[in-house]
DNA sequence: TAGATTGTTAATCGATTAACAATC
DNA sequence: TAGATTGTTAATCGATTAACAATC
């Protein structure tokens, strides 16, 4: 059976979690009902991308009032969070962008559980990190069979990601949140992938910034 | 004069790092020639898309033989650094996620030269990061007047990016990238943005995880 | 020349936007 | 009731894919 799509479209999947910003700003405002064009004002968008994406998940709203703020917000809270069932998840590198991301991973606000760390640096090893251990990558395989984790965040280079992304499917990873410059989705279309390239984000700025700079006049 | 795009669309700028980065590994396993049907096979995309992309730059392939790689890297090089001048740019934030960023910035590999980092903090003001100096934000219109940093990196929480965004545009930034929850697209619609929210990304990947979960089977 | 591959136009697909009847 | 706003269908727009003539 291949990997049949719900009838939730992946921009409107990457729009749910701005959704849920804005709402729980709404909400901490005491706001109690919204209007599809007063969001769309407040998000950049337009009232007819609103209602056409709250309806595809089915959140009521009323005619002629509006959508309550609370409604929306478990509606949205339901898709992204379901039961409310943390995500086992393992980090793999504890350097400075392993370290920056452990935090997200570990806020309970996201839907997460951070598990466990793993790095090969002996210096790390033994440490703590985010209110977990760091292990040997060694290690990786004993504890998965004990510990079934679901997700795996890479935050090693290229070629290290090469290495351990294979072992780590096998070892029955499902999802990986990458920020390694390695295409895991190529090899294994069955895993989701979500990746973070950051330095692909610092370029296509600079693209963006020095094409309107041509524009304005040769300042760069 | 109205904002006017260029012909090359965004989806295609954002696939050019992509496309960078796959020359780039070609080059160095010393491949000449590549045609648009095996670079596409490589990166997961289709041979009639890579060409279609190549030819809105005019990128010139040779009909029957296929793209020779340094000839594609040149074009692709001069369209995300230009003429190599690189974009002053300064970081607000050094906390974790600043200082895993810092290093992104001042690869000399992303066009990008980083000129100053500023925080609050008067533990890390004064201090040294990715070779240059922390300074107090209050600082900052001073050392702007002097150094015109073209492009500021937000990574400071929502409210701080809400406050400092402001004087940052009033001082002459054209582009953010920016790790803040806070849009200023919608704010500043004349300032280039890139956004990487990374909790946004986190839970996106939740929801399609959670998903896929649902049509195998309640293990999750 | 024959085979391969591009450049480019046309067809398809999907997402966004517009419109409007339903209804609170 | 009148005004406002949703739910939903239709129209538009743009991006991706397919097709094929040009040509190396």
């Amino acid at each position: 059976m291949p990997a049949q799509t719900s009838k939730v479209s992946l921009p409107v999947i990457k729009r749910l979690p701005k959704y849920y910003r804005y709402l729980n700003n709404l909400a901490a405002d005491g706001r109690d009902k919204i209007s599809s064009s007063e969001l769309a004002r407040m998000m950049g968008t337009t009232a007819s991308q609103v209602r056409q994406d709250f309806n595809c998940f089915g959140g009521f709203g009323q005619q002629g009032i509006g959508y309550k703020v609370d409604v929306l917000l478990a509606e949205i809270s339901k898709l992204l969070f379901g039961s409310g069932n943390l995500l086992p998840t393992i980090l793999i590198g504890a350097g400075r962008l392993g370290t920056a991301v452990s935090s997200f991973i570990s806020r309970n606000t996201n839907g997460y559980r951070l598990l466990a760390v793993f790095d090969i640096n002996p210096a790390l090893i033994g440490q703590e990190m985010a209110g977990v251990k760091i292990h040997a990558l060694d290690e990786l395989e004993a504890f998965c069979a004990v510990h079934k984790p679901v997700v795996a965040v890479l935050c090693v280079p290229r070629q290290s990601a090469i290495e351990v992304s294979d072992e780590l499917v096998r070892l029955g990873i499902q999802g990986f949140w990458n920020f390694s410059h390695y295409d895991l989705s190529v090899k294994y279309p069955d895993v989701t992938v979500e990746n973070v390239h950051l330095g692909d984000s610092l370029m296509s700025l600079g693209y963006r910034l020095r094409e309107r700079s041509e524009q304005n006049g040769p300042e760069l």
